[in-house]
RNA sequence: GGCGGGGUAGCUCAGCGGUAGAGCAGGGGAUUCAUAAGCCCUUGGUCGCAGGUUCGAUUCCUGCCCUCGCCA
């Protein structure tokens, strides 16, 4: 099976947040999840590079907009990199073939009738375009917009372009109301349900003037704005950088050069945000529809990471430094941190506190040790021989390991992530049970002593132990892709997935108990994740407001 | 203002007709293989407020208060 999925581009006026970053973790997570299951997967990730606003950022810099995206975006893939992210492609806007993709989506729909001129006279927002009269606040003699405090608004007449997405209000109803929703979590495609029953104005897509932007294609005549070079004409404008962003995911799939995207359009699924719902779960599919494409499988749209309640953001400066967090618990424990402590469909309240308590608790308290006190018995009491796990039927963990196994499968497919981890580490605090139980070190003294049915025991319980190390480090690989490959390595196995996650057998067929035999030998156990003190910040960047 | 969620232990949340649960945090204990981790026990709640239905309501209904989301 083919899996396409993308994350939101991100606005490349900064470095990254960890807010921004948990998304593409999240996405990250997803992409290894399937590679590790077998489907040949396409992960796109990237930066959203136009609009007036970066031109004037990179002016105040003394850049040229190419210079200051440039420096941004190194920011983003080294902090990315850092995380473990792995892509398999970092798109950004800026990037040849996707100029081509824009402007291919542009003359379609204007062949199909689909975009009109116009004039257009209200507000902009440098980070977000037109707003209504009713969506800006006052503050002051100010006029804002009300998701970007302290970016002015500007008053704007121009001629412009405009999609004719009243068009498609019947179609989108339709196509919001199948099950499974394309648009989940369900209260978000009710929402938009919402939006569309109280009718549908169409949205301009060019801007004219701005130069830090893809060429508007035609001019207005309808005659091709650009010349023999493929360059645009100052004077056709640029096409409006929302216009623009969504169509990243058609470049990433491969459009233009197939003029469907084959093989990866359509989409299985693109995470976002919550703030963009309307763009991708309206806009978007109505946009593909104009230019004979497929609308997207499934839009998934996650919450916020919240400060004091406040969401975490780049404008209101309360947002975490995910190196900082990196530096702290490492690229794995980052990962796991952000995707367990995050409901993946709602906000939550994150502090530095809570990071740390959630890494010592569930990374070095209850997995870490486990996996440290299960290889340092087995090493004690049989050298570095690997002990075999006992047949499913005789191991109470085994039992316990089916049920853990259906909910993380179960989970993952709900995209509920949170909740994937939940269910493994729901087996973890099984096993660290079963440790005391069993009491390994009792048996390994009557072991000693040279009770037989003593050292038979020893060896089930101390096998059942590193199968279940084994099967969690393979179930939790997506979220810790390289400590579990010190685990399996630890253990004696040999991973069999590359860097990122291709190759091997399926998960499901390693995910069985006992699917491996004993390899070995057992490695020098070393604590995968370190306890943190609480009091001993790595960083001094909590969050501030 | 319209529509839709919520208000349950210090925190985050589950439960949704028979007078309350989990994780984390706090307290105690028995152990010792382990990253002073793990395990066991345990302190915390008038289940937003007021009515109503019912033998019985945190759970259903009505009103109110507060809060969040989408839209205006």
């Amino acid at each position: 099976m083919r899996y396409y999925l993308t994350t939101a581009i991100a606005y490349a006026n900064n470095k990254p947040g960890l807010h921004t970053l948990y998304e593409v973790v999240g996405a990250d997570a997803i992409a290894r999840w399937h590679r590790m299951g077998g489907d040949e997967v396409r992960f796109l990730t990237g930066t959203d590079e136009f609009s007036v606003n970066i031109a004037a950022r990179a002016a105040e810099e003394g850049l040229a907009p190419k210079a200051f995206v440039d420096r941004n975006v190194a920011l983003f893939e080294r902090s990315e990199g850092l995380l473990g992210i792995a892509p398999d492609r970092f798109i950004r806007t800026t990037d040849p073939d996707h100029q081509l993709a824009a402007q291919e989506m542009v003359r379609r729909s204007h062949a199909a009738g689909d975009i009109y001129l116009g004039t257009y006279e209200g507000w902009y927002c440098p980070n977000e375009g037109f707003r209504a009269e009713a969506d800006v606040t006052k503050e002051g003699s100010e006029t804002i917009c009300p998701n970007h405090p302290g970016v002015p608004l500007q008053w704007l007449k121009e001629r412009n372009w405009f999609f004719r997405l009243s068009a498609y209000a019947e179609r989108l109803e339709a196509w919001l109301t199948q099950e499974p929703s394309p648009v989940q979590p369900e209260y978000r495609r009710n929402e938009m349900l919402g939006f569309i029953r109280q009718g549908l104005e169409d949205f301009s897509i060019s801007r004219e003037g701005a130069t830090w932007g893809i060429p508007f294609p035609i001019r207005e005549d309808g005659s091709s704005a650009l010349n023999a070079a493929g360059e645009g004409d100052p004077k056709a404008g640029t096409i409006y950088v929302w216009y623009d962003a969504l169509i990243n995911y058609l470049t990433g799939a491969g459009f233009p050069a197939d003029p469907q995207g084959k093989p990866w359009w359509p989409a299985d699924l693109h995470i976002i945000g919550k703030d963009i719902n309307r763009f991708h779960s309206v806009f978007w599919p109505a946009m593909l529809w104009s230019a004979g494409l497929e609308a997207p499988r499934r839009i998934w749209v996650h919450g916020w990471l919240l400060v004091g309640g406040e969401r975490m953001s780049k404008s209101r400066g309360n947002f975490l430094d995910p190196d900082d967090a990196v530096r702290a618990l490492g690229a794995d424990g980052a990962r796991f941190v952000a995707l367990r402590e995050v409901p993946f469909d709602r906000d939550a309240e994150v502090s530095w506190d809570s990071i740390i308590r959630r890494y010592n608790a569930d990374l070095a308290n209850d997995f870490g040790n486990l996996v440290n006190r299960s290889t340092t018995m087995a090493a004690r009491a049989f050298g570095g021989e690997v002990p075999a796990p006992r047949p499913a039927a005789e191991s109470p963990l085994a039992a316990a390991w089916a049920l853990a196994r259906a909910g993380a499968e179960g989970s993952m497919e709900g995209l509920l992530l949170h909740e994937w981890l939940g269910a493994l580490w729901e087996f973890v605090g099984e096993a660290n049970r079963f440790v005391d139980t069993e009491r390994p070190w009792d048996l390994a003294k009557a072991a000693k002593e040279g009770d037989a049915a003593a050292t038979a025991q020893l060896r089930g319980v101390l096998g059942d132990l590193l199968e279940a190390c084994r099967l969690l480090a393979l179930y939790a690989a997506p979220a810790m892709p390289e400590s579990a490959v010190r685990v399996w390595n630890l253990l004696g196995h040999v991973w069999p997935y590359d860097a990122k996650g291709h190759g091997g057998p399926a998960l499901s067929t390693l995910g069985a108990w006992g699917a491996l035999a004993p390899a070995g030998p057992l490695g020098e156990p070393t604590p995968l994740f370190p306890r943190l003190d609480l009091e001993e910040k790595v960083t001094g960047d909590t969050p501030t407001r």
